[in-house]
DNA sequence: CTGCGAATTTGATTGAGATCAATTTTCCGC
DNA sequence: GCGGAAAATTGATCTCAATCAAATTCGCAG
């Protein structure tokens, strides 16, 4: 990857690809990490895309041999159960990995399909393992990332009211929006109600009411896809035990066993 | 650690925490690692308990500085909402780890509680780290079981009536009990129905009218905290959408885009 | 611009599981 | 063994969100 290159058209395919001049750095794995160690990561991964709309990135069953991270647009991941419903496991903007979930069994557990127009970096897993082990950085952004995965997965499993997934799911999308430095306040909401809905565990006609009342009680402006969250603090309240990354860690106040 | 031990008892210490000599080494870290490796680990590994009924292992907030695995006994871990609702994110029976969660944020997310008489082996994290970074057949295990731990996550997420969750989550159980060497098909579960029911948002009357409709058809032999599964297919029909170790993978029929 | 299919919204009704309310059983400490 | 408290069960009722059923709006190919 240092050789020479031979015309001006592939050092621009290379620094499209390059982690260091990736916008995305202080999102995803190269977090934390050295020009030299980025360097090292760069020589792993390579790009893919456009992905169109509807098609797959990978599905279930498939032998797992890479995870991804989205460059831009936005992937759901999904499952189908024995009966053929499909359960939306969570959406991937960029900045985010997507098949964590592979690693174990050898196969991927779920589907991956492109919401949007998408583009991923592809990072094949064995080569990406040696990386890890040579570069100690990597190995604790790539704990950390699976780590949060886990506290956003568990919450998600947890019991709350429709509202409160709602407002949750709206919040935690606030703030991954505002990690990419857009505005916290007005989201485009690259999935349709029915996905939405399937996240949640509601049905996509409660999901629309929900959207309606909200608006109604002065919380959001509503059109279609686009949101504009126009009362954070009672957003918030409603929300924040649906809510990963608020911060601190969650110590609320102690509580005698 | 190699120097020689000045008696007997210090022989029977040292045997008691090794993780050669531990009958949860196939299930535990220690899974895939030669003697050597296994000795690296074990030099950062001490024991920690029997920690009683009600004692909590760690709470949410605190700074984490190590993960847990168990070695007898049973842990449940739970998150208190701001509202003050207790939700039960999981139990961890001998050979599993807890605590995972606690990595991104450097924050523990969330409670963790001894169900019974429970023994833990400690892993500071910190020097896990150094050790996983030295054996990379480790780093294979670590990031295996985080991922295992992702895809049961995910599925708990997922939409599924009262009976599939009461299904799946016995079917789990056995799953967990055969690893162990135990039989598939009598369980002892350490956990009060309160439990179970917030495990899988049900109210603790749903689990108890579940439990005796399971036991009237036939499915569940039920008294009290043990079960003896009776019609195996029929529970795994009914609960196999929310079980995890499904062994293949559960791919079960391609589907077009 | 026009028309068609998909997505969304809105309304009416139903139903699975929650909640409220008693019992009954079990588990322990004394 | 006894008494009391917690756990579990059982029954009656209620409620939130699902389902069923249209009506609207939107996106887009022709």
């Amino acid at each position: 990857m240092s050789s020479k290159p031979t015309s001006n058209v592939v050092d621009i395919a290379h620094l499209r690809k390059s982690c260091r001049a990736c916008s995305l750095r202080d999102l995803c794995l190269p977090l934390g990490l050295d020009s030299d160690d980025m360097e090292r990561l760069e020589s792993v991964v390579h790009s893919r895309g456009p992905i169109r709309p509807g098609e797959h990135l990978f599905r279930e069953g498939d032998t797992f041999h890479a995870i991804y991270a989205v460059k831009t647009g936005a992937l759901k991941t999904y499952n189908v159960d024995s009966q053929g419903r499909e359960h939306v496991l969570g959406f991937h903007i960029p900045g985010e990995l997507a098949g964590l979930d592979g690693i174990y069994p050898g196969k991927n557990r779920c589907n991956a399909v492109a919401l949007q127009a998408t583009s991923v970096c592809v990072l094949p897993f064995s080569r990406l393992e040696e990386v890890i082990h040579e570069v100690p950085g990597l190995q604790t952004q790539v704990l950390r990332l699976m780590s949060r995965e886990l506290s956003a997965s568990a919450q998600l499993a947890t019991d709350h009211s429709a509202d409160e997934r709602l407002a949750g799911f709206l919040l935690n999308l606030s703030r991954r929006s505002e990690r990419r430095g857009l505005s916290p306040r007005r989201l485009s909401l690259p999935m349709p109600r029915r996905d939405i809905a399937s996240h949640l565990r509601l049905a996509t006609e409660t999901v629309s009411r929900l959207f309606a009342r909200f608006q109604e009680e002065g919380l959001l402006t509503v059109r279609r896809r686009d949101v504009e969250i126009m009362d954070m603090e009672t957003l918030e309240r409603l929300g924040t035990a649906y809510d990963i990354d608020n911060g601190a860690g969650g110590a609320r106040r102690p509580q005698s066993t």
